[in-house]
DNA sequence: GCTATAATTTACCAATAGGTTAAATAACCA
DNA sequence: TGGTTATTTAACCTATTGGTAAATTATAGC
């Protein structure tokens, strides 16, 4: 329950069904009722779901006669994006570490044979 | 509360604490004590960070002495940065053309209906 | 064996998250 | 006007989170 922009939205992507409602989102506009469909929870639920996600800006609402139309809003994914750059160059380090590795077991067993 | 990895590792990421040790472990390993350093909480409050994040498979963790030294474990943030990459285009788009694309999305499946 | 340090476990607390049902609001349609 | 559909609000419930203080375990050094 942080209040920093990027504690708001990791914890917005900490839900599958907030982040299949993004998903769903990447094919265009959608109502409520339609981004309620996949799911197995009631219309509150959905509803609470699309407060989080707004909240943490990763959606925007309009109002179109008795629908509240919803698109995604993607800008805070990019903070995310550069705050986890800053950490490839470890999950690449550790892949050179085990091509090392692989390669070290390579020679051995030419040694062996 | 979901157990999926994905929303596992979001979940541990979604607290300022929790962001912090893993940038102080970047320069290597460090004790509980290290890490609990710079923060103005108690030694359990750490614990119970370092659970999450070892649960989320962030840390690993071993044993000398006393001493209980953590290191980073980044892999899971490479699941986050490939599920991410999925809407690096959206941001990329500017704002005008994002629409843009996402009415002509919705152009093709009424074409496909 | 005694004492100090490192870290965890236990028991507790208040706030939040994610869900529910039932009621309320908003806009369309006839 | 009244009825139907879309969505939200209110009230509630349970489990989890992030924190605490106090007690416990593990190890080192004398």
């Amino acid at each position: 329950m942080p209040t920093d922009q990027l504690s708001t939205t990791f914890q917005a992507l900490a839900d599958p069904t907030r982040r299949a409602i993004l998903a769903s989102l990447t094919t265009g506009e959608k109502t409520v009722s339609d981004l309620a469909e996949p799911f197995d929870i009631t219309m509150p639920a959905i509803t609470k779901h699309l407060k989080v996600l707004e909240k943490a800006n990763l959606i925007e609402r309009t109002r179109e006669a008795q629908y509240r139309p919803c698109r995604l809003h993607p800008e805070p994914l990019k903070d995310i994006d550069e705050w986890i750059s800053e950490y490839r160059k470890f999950w690449e380090a550790s892949f050179d570490r085990l091509e090392d590795y692989l390669k070290e077991l390579q020679t051995k067993e030419k040694n062996d044979e």
